[in-house]
DNA sequence: ACCCAGGGTCATA
DNA sequence: TATGACCATGGG
């Protein structure tokens, strides 16, 4: 099983090439924008982000000055505005109060985890993105893309929950966080060019796509 | 008009 | 552990 893992993510990788995920400026945009998309669409995400960074606001200072309903209106357009503002706020508390990113950088990966999954509003995906993607952690973000077309190409049931994804995942590939950051990435890639609209999507193009990558 | 998106929390059983 | 309600905008 672990072979197969790694053969799906080569014929990811050759269908869709690079992804150098995330896009971000920098770490701290990165983690905003984490909570920014959450359940919503990345273009959605963005133009909260943009919203903010016209405004000079994508610093923790800066964002932790404004109130509350001014923050809500700037991302709006990612959803859930209420809710998204308090977790922001929960994270840049939270962050405030560390000794600043190269002080979190030394922390080992579990204990950063269970930081992060301590702030109100960062659950295990979030914490995860920002884990790999914010601090190069070698990670694997379970996410909906991921459980659907795992569990098409028969990687996994259905029923197991996201850590045991997870350990499968980190266990069969690479301690490599460029690797990780990359398969996830990948996964949403081919989620959203062939998934779009057919969440069940029974026969899905997946075969079309893929199994001609992974037969070569 | 409906369904969904790169989720997470909280209440309930 | 496992459902369900809730949050809420924008695109298909």
């Amino acid at each position: 099983m672990k072979r197969r893992i790694a053969e799906v993510y080569k014929a990811l990788s050759r269908a869709y090439g690079p992804q150098d995920w995330w896009p971000a400026e920098d770490a701290f945009e990165m983690m905003v924008g984490a909570i920014l998309i959450q359940h919503t669409a990345w273009p959605n995400a963005e133009k909260a982000l943009d919203n903010l960074r016209r405004e000079g606001l994508l610093e923790p200072q800066r964002l932790l000055r404004i109130s509350g309903p001014r923050l809500a209106a700037l991302i709006r357009p990612a959803g859930m505005p209420r809710v998204k503002t308090k977790r922001l706020g929960n994270f840049l508390r939270w962050y405030q109060k560390q000794g600043g990113f190269e002080d979190l950088q030394r922390r080992a990966t579990p204990d950063l985890r269970s930081e992060l999954l301590a702030v109100n509003g960062i659950g295990r995906e979030t914490a995860d993105d920002v884990l790999v993607y914010a601090f190069r952690r070698p990670v694997f973000v379970v996410d909906a893309y991921a459980r659907r077309i795992f569990r098409r190409f028969g990687l996994i049931s259905g029923a197991e929950g996201y850590e045991e994804i997870r350990r499968r995942i980190e266990g069969a590939m690479p301690d490599d966080p460029h690797r990780l950051g990359e398969f996830h990435a990948l996964l949403v890639a081919h989620g959203k060019a062939t998934c779009r609209s057919r969440p069940l999507c029974d026969g899905c193009c997946l075969r079309r796509r893929c199994a001609r990558n992974l037969e070569g």
